[in-house]
Order: structure tokens, then sequence, then C-alpha cells
RNA sequence: GGGCGCAUAGCUCAGCUGGUAGAGCAUCUGCCUUACAAGCAGGGGGUCAUAGGUUCGAGCCCUAUUGCGCCCACCA
């Protein structure tokens, strides 16, 4: 300590936050270099996407990252957090299309090569965006390696993946039905599809056996699909059509014979039991198509308007030749029946349009080689998810894996480094452009298509560190260690990132995944633009401050759990730093005569509530590491602030007052030095959830060219516990809380001062050593302290506990009558609570199997209510007479 | 059709391996006590969704039920 700092008179977190952050920054406090002394402790942000910008989704996410860096970068390790941003190829292009539209310009118009300056124009002002708005979160992310999945590094690592899976046989292209966005105009993979409920009918119509006048119903909803089906398929054991099978039918409108067929995939139950194949356009029928070798006829063409089938729908709506096609089945006595039905229908998860099934030619990658390992290593403990329960769903969606569609019709990505030769048709996997062909022609062009956003993120781990040049800095940093992320991307984040670690560096990418929850609003509804309910953290950071916000997510949640978002809990969150900062404000006034350095006292020299005080911050340091290892964030911010708040702030400073205001106490230098301790301690414990307000309130404690940033994280010490002082003021709280309960039911004014008769032979010494803080704290203007129950005033109330009596004579106290009413209710309470200890003792089982640890404590528990029972009753006894 | 989560004080939520239910906000009473009225002191308020079971002992473990929410899945 060298001089003495004031804090300001008020408590505004908008004067500090961003100086402090910029200070941070300049001194270089994130940073982190592979050091062979230390322990790494590595995380990487969940690349935010360059689309927007930041949300409480992201407030959360990176709060818990950046407590969990702080916290490992005090306790010693090499914390290292690798920033970035997302190119999030589909969302951004759609936004980017959007602007362009705005200003009447098409994507085809402008041309790729343009379209892409615009692109990277974008991605500089967004991307921009979203970094400076993650800093205003306090994030301690290391700058310096900040990265973007389209950078040159970046596109190398996904290039050289490509390459080699490609290699190794484990991505190929080729024609399958994949989902198709006609909004998106691109494919996108199965992860990409999200189902919602709608509306719609189910029609029956009815084609004709051909050559009878009997016919085969089926039922539909998509009804202008019909122009393309190929056959109608039948259950093989269902009776009522097995003398159908093998027959033909005859589609209406197209005037066309089709053959009926038997398959299993077809339900009974459903519908009429026939079920139209259409094998273009829906994935079932496709694979039904593929096994019974039926034609496949595309209804729709590139822009999923009506195709040439019927020259009458060419160009139509998809919609619209619905109605048209039901129409005219009307008009032909096929449609029998039309019923309301409800399903779910495929959206994509970007632009939340229809999405079709579509036979189209993709490149893929084969999932299930890359899947088995990405499950054992769950299976085994390898990677652990917290909350345990989210490994089920990933093992679900693991173990049912489809090959991975990961080409797309879009501009905006890492192009695919696939090269086709004009002449002979070859295609050239490769991460450079081929200058020509095996067959010596020059006449090569790359392909068109972009891979999947989500290809690029699967590396992130790794690529950001340098991969696949072996670099010091992958060596050292990699594999990382706590993934921290939503439940909502772990199919298309975790998962991939998961088996592409394995695969391309032969080692699991992290060994935790830490999911959490999302935030939701007050009224628990999901936070969205169309609701427009989303709340905006740099909002509420300009009116609450960064720490409150952060306090605000963490302070009881429990992970994986959503959060409601309520302005309560900032309010709370604002008072608990505003109780901190006056603490703080109290202890520096109280420093302030210290010239250079607080001498620290010996252990003899310590007063009874100062070892209490530093042997409770001293356990609350143990249960601190214990949760945050454990990832149980709430509840260590929970201790730390009852700590702060409760025992801290409500106890100690009250406690040691007389000594601060008493120059000539010997113990006031003594009070000083554990004031300033524990300020300190819990400060220090209390960094990685509120950076801001510690920080500077360390600062100004310390020196102002320290940081708490990089001071040791509180760790539990065994000199430091001291059980006897702990039970010691204990006790005496339990009294002055007895005392001051009393005088609010007898209703004395806090001014007004008493005496107090303390009957005690064990806390003797205790109380006298204590006495000026009992009666600061007590009300009290004398204290006596004496061994036997004598003397007591008539007119006295008494505080009884187990292990003291207190007698305090008011004059309120006119009438004794009361007083044994009072105590006859204190002797019920006890009673009740005795009956439970009593019931508890009598049980034989109780006694024969429950610890003795327990049998022992339930034991003292009830001498403690006997006595207090006998010591209430003996007391009445005496107002009786 | 599978799987998961939630149900605890008026409200929002904690509650670690089973050992007498906690916080914040709200509410009631008394205090402008020289760190803090964004505060201090004290109080009231809960058959831990329901029904069984295991156990000496269940908010916590097991089974079933109800209500709400979510995820997955090719019933057209």
């Amino acid at each position: 300590m060298c001089k003495k700092h004031k804090l300001s008179e008020k408590f505004e977190p908008q004067q500090f936050e961003d100086r402090i952050y910029q200070n941070w920054l300049e001194k270089g406090y994130f940073k982190a270099e592979p050091d062979e002394n230390k322990k790494p402790y590595t995380i990487v942000i969940p690349p935010p996407n360059i689309t927007g910008k930041l949300h409480m989704g992201h407030a959360l996410d990176e709060t818990l990252q950046d407590i969990l860096i702080r916290y490992k970068r005090m306790a010693g390790y090499n914390s290292l957090w690798i920033p970035g941003t997302d190119h999030a190829a589909i969302a951004t292009e759609a936004k980017i299309v959007e602007k362009l539209k705005k200003e009447g310009i098409s994507k085809e118009e402008l041309g790729r090569e343009k379209f892409l300056e615009y692109a990277w124009e974008w991605k500089k002002e967004f991307g921009g965006a979203i970094v400076s708005q993650i800093k205003k979160l306090g994030c301690s992310c290391d700058w310096d390696r900040e990265r973007f999945t389209m950078d040159e590094g970046l596109t190398k690592a996904v290039q050289k993946v490509f390459v080699d899976l490609y290699n190794k046989g484990l991505i190929y292209k080729g024609k399958k039905m994949i989902n198709w966005c006609p909004t998106c105009k691109t494919s996108i993979s199965d992860a990409e599809v999200e189902f919602e409920e709608e509306t719609t009918c189910l029609w029956h119509i009815r084609y004709q056996i051909t050559g009878t006048d009997k016919y085969i119903t089926v039922a539909t909803t998509r009804p202008e699909t019909m122009l393309g089906d190929t056959a109608i398929a039948v259950h093989p054991d269902d009776n009522r059509y097995k003398n159908l099978v093998g027959k033909t039918a005859i589609l209406p409108i197209m005037n066309k014979e089709i053959p009926i067929i038997a398959d299993e995939f077809v339900e009974k139950d459903f519908g009429t039991g026939c079920v139209k194949i259409t094998p273009a356009h829906d994935n079932n029928d496709y694979q039904a198509g593929l096994k019974h070798n039926l034609e496949i006829i595309e209804v729709f063409d590139e822009n999923f308007k009506m195709g040439n089938l019927v020259p009458e729908y060419k160009g139509m709506d998809l919609l619209e030749a619905r109605e048209k096609i039901v129409e005219k089945l009307k008009e032909l006595g096929n449609l029998v029946k039309v019923e309301n039905y409800v399903h779910n229908v495929g959206k994509c998860y970007r632009c939340h349009n229809t999405v079709e099934p579509k036979i189209s030619e993709q490149w893929f990658v084969k999932m299930k080689p890359l899947a088995e390992p990405a499950i054992k290593v769950v299976r085994e403990g390898k990677i652990k998810f917290i909350p345990e329960r989210f490994d089920k769903i990933y093992y679900n969606w693991m173990e049912n894996i489809q090959d991975w569609c990961i080409s797309r019709q879009l501009w905006w990505g890492h192009r695919i480094p696939a090269y086709y030769c004009k002449e002979c048709g070859e295609i050239i996997v490769s991460e450079s452009t081929p200058e020509r062909c095996k067959c010596g022609s020059k006449n090569i062009y790359q392909d068109e298509d972009t891979l999947d956003t989500w290809f690029s993120s699967a590396l992130w781990p790794f690529s950001t560190l340098g991969w696949p040049e072996k670099i010091k800095d992958f060596e050292y940093f990699y594999p990382t260690n706590t993934l921290v992320t939503g439940y909502d991307i772990i199919f298309f984040w975790v998962a991939r990132m998961i088996f592409s670690g394995i695969e391309h560096t032969g080692k699991i990418p992290f060994d935790t995944v830490f999911i959490h929850g999302i935030i939701r609003d007050s009224q628990g509804r999901k936070m969205s633009k169309s609701l427009g309910n989303g709340v905006d953290p740099l909002e509420v950071i300009a009116k609450y401050g960064t720490d409150a916000l952060r306090f605000s997510v963490i302070m009881g949640t429990s992970p994986g759990n959503d959060i409601r978002y309520t302005e309560e809990k900032l309010d709370a969150a604002k008072n608990f730093a505003n109780k901190i900062w006056n603490a703080a404000k109290f202890v520096l006034m109280n420093l302030e005569d210290i010239e250079d350095k607080i001498e620290t006292p010996k252990i003899e020299e310590l007063k009874v509530e100062d070892k209490w005080i530093l042997s409770t911050i001293n356990s609350l340091a143990k249960e601190v590491e214990t949760n945050l290892e454990k990832f149980e964030l709430g509840i260590a911010l929970e201790k730390i602030y009852n700590f702060i708040w409760d025992e801290f702030c409500d106890w100690y400073i009250e406690i040691v007052k007389p000594r601060l205001y008493n120059k000539e106490d010997n113990s006031r230098k003594v009070a000083q030095y554990v004031l300033n301790k524990i300020l300190g301690d819990a400060l220090k414990l209390l960094h990685p959830f509120m950076p801001f307000v510690t920080e500077e309130i360390y600062m100004k404690l310390y020196n102002e060219d320290e940081t708490i940033m990089r001071a040791e994280y509180p760790r539990y010490k065994e000199e430091l516990e001291f059980k006897k002082e702990e039970e010691s003021i204990t006790q005496i709280k339990e009294v002055i809380i007895g005392i001051r309960n009393v005088r609010t039911q007898m209703n004395v004014h806090p001014a007004k001062k008493s005496k107090l008769i303390f009957i005690t032979n064990k806390y003797k010494e205790f109380i006298n050593e204590a006495k000026e803080f009992i009666k600061k704290l007590g009300f009290a203007n004398e204290i006596q302290v004496q061994n036997e129950k004598v003397n007591i005033p008539k007119n006295a109330v008494s505080v009884v506990t187990a292990q003291m009596e207190v007698y305090i004579p008011l004059e309120e106290l006119v009438d004794a009558k009361e007083e044994i009413e009072r105590l006859e209710k204190e002797k019920t309470k006890v009673l009740i609570e005795k009956e439970k200890t009593d019931k508890m003792l009598s049980n034989p089982g109780f006694l024969a199997k429950a610890p003795a640890t327990k049998v022992e404590e339930e034991k003292i528990k009830l001498a403690k209510f006997n006595e207090m029972i006998e010591n209430i009753e003996s007391r009445i006894k005496s107002l009786n007479n």
C-alpha cells in the first residue's frame, strides 16, 4: 500500500469500465504465449456470426467463458481465450442480398467477384462491431489472436481437410435427395431443416385400376406433385389391397399407367393405406423409387415453379398449381374427399421458408466412419458434457447420422477446392489450383459451389491455433479445455468439432463441453425478432453496468437451464456492486492514516473476530474452488455474495468499528490489516464474475499499477482455519440477534441503551474480550458477566441460547405476565425442534444405521435444546415467584 | 413414435454425493446509526405437482400419473 486513494462518492460503473478495459488492453494482460513452466488453459470462443449485433445469448456465453478464463488465469494457469467471428455463409449472404435488393441490385447482376468485394466490406463493418461489443462485456480474450473463419490460415485448413477427406474417400460427390431451400436457392444439410407444424389438407384421390371400373384411393398433402407419380404403394400385409399389387392404375391428368407396388414403409392405418409415390419430390418416395427401380420425374423447374409436364401449369407457383390440380381432379371425378390435416413441414433454419426435397448432385461427407470414434470418446469419458444429460442428445444424433451435404450454391464462403477438366471430365481435388489435367488439357474450371459454413467452424479449435502448421501455439494450447456453448448448437457445431478434431489432429478438441440454456424474456418466451422482445446487452450495460449484467446472468442459475431475463435481477446486481463500492469506501477511509505498508500482525495479535472472518473467507475460498471446478458458477457466486454482504459488511465491519474509531486502541492496526486483507481477497474471489468494480477498487486499495487480473486467486490454507473463533462468533451472533429481536418486540428505540447481563461459564473470557462490539451491536451501555444466575432484576427480558443466557433489564417490561407469555412461545418453538431430534434418537433404526457422526450431531443438538428449555423454564419460574 | 427438461415462499429461481427447506424481489414492523435509504435491524410466508415404493431418514433415489416446455424421427 502506498498512498491512500479515495473512491468516488457514488458508484457509477460507466465512469470506469471502459477506462479499465482500455488499460487491460494496453498492458497486454489478456495475452498468452506458450510457456513450458505453466499449464495451459484454453477456450476458443464460439465465433459470433458477422450478420448482426450481439444479443443476450452472447452475453451469457461470453460471460461464462470469461469467468472460467479469468479464474484459471488467477489460479496460475496460462489462460488463453481465442476470439473470432464466423462468416456465416448462408446467413450473411442472405443479408447482403437483401441489402443489395434495397439498392436495386441483384446478386447475379453484380457477378461473383463484385459480390464478394461487397461481402468483405460487410465483414469489415459488422465483424468489427461484434468485436467491440464483446469487449464491452469485459471479455479477456487475446485479441492479437483474433480469427475469422475465412482468414487465409483458416482457409488453408479448410482446403487441406477437404482434400484429405476426399483422398480418404470420406468426401464424395453424388446425386442424392437433399434439402433445397427455394428462397436461399441452395442445398442445406439435414441439421439445417427445422420442422414446423402446419395446417393443410389431406386430399383423397382415386386412381382407376387399369382395365376395370374399380379405383384405388390415395391420401396426399401434396396433390401438385402427382404429375410426377410413378407408382402407388400399399403395405404387403394389407389384405384390402393384396390383390392389387402388381396391377397398374391410371394416373389422372397425366393419363398414364403406373404400377401398384408393395412396401413395408407404408402405414396401413394412415389415410387410405395407399400412398402415391413421387420419387423426385419426397425422400420416402425417392428411397422407394430406388428400391423398386421407378422412374424419377421432376415436376418442378429450377426455381420451384411448375415444370413443363403439363403445359397448362407451366411456370405456376406451387400453391397455385395445387389449387388448379385439385380443381381439375374434382372435375374429373377423382377427388374423393378432403380432410383438414396438421403435419410437420420442413423449414429452412435461416429464412424459415418451406424446404423442398430435391434430387441434386452435391458434395457429401461420409459420416459413419467419422461418427464412430466421436461417439467413443464421449462414452469413455474423454469428453464430458456438463450437465451430463446432454450426452444423450449427442449420442442420439451421432448414432443416427446421415451423410452430411456440405456443398452450397452460394458465393460467400470457402469455395470447394475441386476442379473439372472440360476436355475429359476428370475431377481434380487439390489445395492449389491445378495447372493442367492428367489428360494434358489446361481447360480447367473450379467448382462453383462453396462449403457449408459449419465445415469451417468444425475446425475452429485447431485452425485458430495455426493447424495444419505444426507451430508451437498449436502444440502447446491444443487440445483446448472447455467449450462453452448453448444446447441449440450441439449438432451443428459441437458434434462436428469432435469428429473433426479426432480425424484431423488425432486428438479430441476439448475435454469438457459446458452447455448453457437460452435467455428468455420476463414471460419465459424465446427472444426473437418477430416478437420484438429481444434485449440489447449494450443497453443493459449502459443502464446497469457490465458487472451487473454479468452478475444477473450467473446468480441463481444452473448449467443447461434456461434463464429468464428480468429487470429485478439487474437491480439486485447493481445493488450488490454498490454495496461493495460502499464497503470499499469505508475500508479506504479507515486506512487513510497508514503511510506505507500495513504490517502483517502476528497470530496472537489477532482478535477473535479477526480470526473468525479470516477463517470464514478461508473456507469460502475452498468451497468456491470446488464449485468452480465443477462448473457450478451460480453457487460459487452466491457464496461470495453472501460472504461479502452478510458476513463481511453486516458483521465484521460493524464489529470492528469501535476498534477503528478509537485511535488509542492497540488492536486498531490489526483491524486495519484484516479489513484490507479480507476486502482484497473477497475482490479476488469475485473478480472473475464482476471484473470491473473489483479492479477499480483493487487498484485503489493497493496500487494503481497493480491489477487484480494477475493476482493469485485465494486458496484454502490450513493455518488460517480457526474453528474455535468461528464457533464463538457464531454464538455471539445468535445472542445479538436474540437481543435485537427482543428489543423490537418490546418496541425499544435503538437509541435507547440497556444493560446486558450474561450468564455463562464457557464464554466468559470471550465476552470480556468482545465487550466493545457487543455493546455496540447489542445496544448496550454496560455489560456484566457472571457465572450464576443471581441478582437478575425483575423487569429483565431474557435471551436464551444453548450456551448462554442474557438478561436485559428493560423498563418497557412492566408486566411479568407478558414476559412469561413470550418465554412460553419461545419454549414451544424449541420444543418443536427438540421433538424432531427426540424422534430420531429414539428410533433404533437410526441409532443402528445412521453414521456415528450424524448420531453424535443429533445428541449434541438434543443437549442444546434441553439446556435451552431448562433455562427458559427456570426463568419462568423465577418470574412467577 | 422415441428422448429430455421443468413443476419448491406472492413472483423469479437456487438447493453439491439423501441428514430439521434457501436467496433476490415483493410484503409487514422499526430505524435518515458519521460506508451504503440502491441502506440497516427484525418479522411473516412453503404437506418441495400427485400417488405409491426404497431407506433409520426423501425436495433429492425408484415406479406411475397430471400439467407445461424442448429435442429427435421419412405416417404420405
